[in-house]
DNA sequence: CCCATCCATTGATCTAAATCAAGAAAAGCC
DNA sequence: GGCTTTTCTTGATTTAGATCAATGGATGGG
C-alpha cells in the first residue's frame, strides 16, 4: 500500500516526476498520525515541519483578544503549516490542531532546505503551491472586504462543500469572520429565501 | 545612470547575480512611463506584464455591486498585477491604475516563461517574493478578521508611513474595509485618546 | 487667479451584526 | 442507557459602522 499515494498524486499535477525522483523525494519524507483534538503545532513554538494532509483534517487558528479566528481548514490533499514560522525559524503566531484522527506527511525544514538546493522539481512544486494558496487568500480577502455574509457562506458552501460537511457550524462562522449565532441566522434566511 | 536599479537592488537582496547574469535579466525587462490616473489595467483584460515600480505609486482594487475595494498598493520597490490573470492569461478580475506619475519595469508572459526555464535564479527569486506577498497577507487577512479598527489603522500607518503621507485618506479606508466617514471618526478618537 | 473637483470632517439616523441569555438537539463517553 | 459536553437555534438588546446629508478646505487645471 502507498501511503504517499495523494501527496505525489498532488505532485505530479503540477510538475512531472520519474520514479527515481519521487523516490529520493519521498526519502525526505516522514509520516505522522495524530489522534483528534491534538495539537500540530502552538503558537510559540518554531514550526519545524510542513505537513500534507493524507487523512483526516485539521484547522489552523489565531487567538486575538480570546477570541479563536480560523484560518485555514486542512483536508485529505491540503498542505497546512506556519510558513513564516516555518521559513525563519521563529515562534509561530498560529495554532494547528486536528478536528479528527489524522495522517499527516511531513516535510521538516533541514529536508525543505536541502531539496530545494539539489532538486528544481521541488523548487517549482513550491512555488506553484504558494502561488495557488496567495491567489486563493486574495480571493478570500477582496470577498472578505466586499461580499454580503450570505454570498460569502454560499460561496463557502460551494466552494469546500466537504468541509461543511465534517466541521461543526461555529467553526464556519469563525472562519467567514461571523458569530455562531450570526451565521445560524444567515443560513434560516438562505433557507427561507430559497 | 541606471534605470533598473531599485530592481536589481531588490533581486540580489533575494539571490545574488553576477553582472552575466543581472545582463541577461535585465534584457527580459522592458520600461514603460505612465501618467497619473491612467489605467495599467482594467478588468476583464489579461494582465500581460507584471510591473515593478521603480517611481510613482499605484492601486489595485475591485469593483463589486458599484464600490471599490482597494486590495493593494504599490510605490516604489513593490511589485503588481493580477497573479491569476499573468499566470493563466484569462481576464483579470482586479483594476490596476496609478495615482502618481510612474515608471514601471515590465516583465511580458513570454519573458517570465522563457526566464523561468532557463535561469533557476530567476525562479528562485519568483518564488520568495510570491512567498513573501503570502505570508503578507495572510497576516493582513488575519487582521482584518480580529483585530478591532483602531488598531488596524494604526498598525497601517507604522507599517507604510509613506503611503498614508501620499495617498488620499478615504484610500486607505477602502484598504481597510472601511467608509471615510469612519476612518475619519477613526482618526478623530486616536487624536483624542492620545 | 478663479472655478471646479476632490477631499475631509461632522451630525443625524439607520441597520447589520455582536452580545447576552436561554433552551433544545445532537454527539460523545462511561 | 443515561449523563455530560458540545452544538445549534431563537429571542431581546446593544453597538459599531454604514448611510444620508451638508459644509468648509484643499488642490489642480486652464
Amino acid at each position: 500500500m502507498d501511503l504517499y499515494r495523494l501527496y505525489f498524486q498532488q505532485f505530479k499535477e503540477k510538475v512531472p516526476l520519474t520514479i527515481e525522483e519521487q523516490e529520493q523525494i519521498q526519502s525526505y519524507l516522514t509520516l505522522k498520525k495524530i489522534s483528534k483534538k491534538q495539537y500540530f503545532l502552538q503558537e510559540g513554538e518554531v514550526c519545524k515541519s510542513y505537513a500534507f494532509v493524507e487523512k483526516g483534517s485539521l484547522r489552523k487558528y489565531s487567538i486575538e483578544t480570546g477570541n479563536e479566528h480560523i484560518i485555514q481548514f486542512a483536508i485529505e490533499g491540503w498542505t497546512v503549516g506556519d510558513l513564516l514560522s516555518f521559513l525563519s525559524e521563529e515562534p509561530a503566531t498560529y495554532h494547528i490542531d486536528t478536528l479528527e484522527d489524522s495522517e499527516l506527511i511531513l516535510m521538516s525544514k533541514s529536508a525543505h532546505d536541502e531539496l530545494l538546493s539539489i532538486q528544481p522539481k521541488y523548487e517549482t512544486y513550491f512555488r506553484l503551491l504558494i502561488t495557488g494558496a496567495y491567489i486563493a487568500l486574495q480571493r478570500r480577502h477582496s470577498f472578505t472586504l466586499s461580499l454580503p455574509v450570505e454570498q460569502r457562506y454560499t460561496d463557502f458552501v460551494e466552494k469546500y462543500p466537504e468541509i461543511v460537511k465534517r466541521v461543526p457550524q461555529h467553526m464556519i462562522a469563525s472562519y467567514l469572520g461571523l458569530t455562531p449565532e450570526t451565521l445560524s441566522r444567515v443560513r434560516k434566511r438562505l433557507a427561507k429565501g430559497k
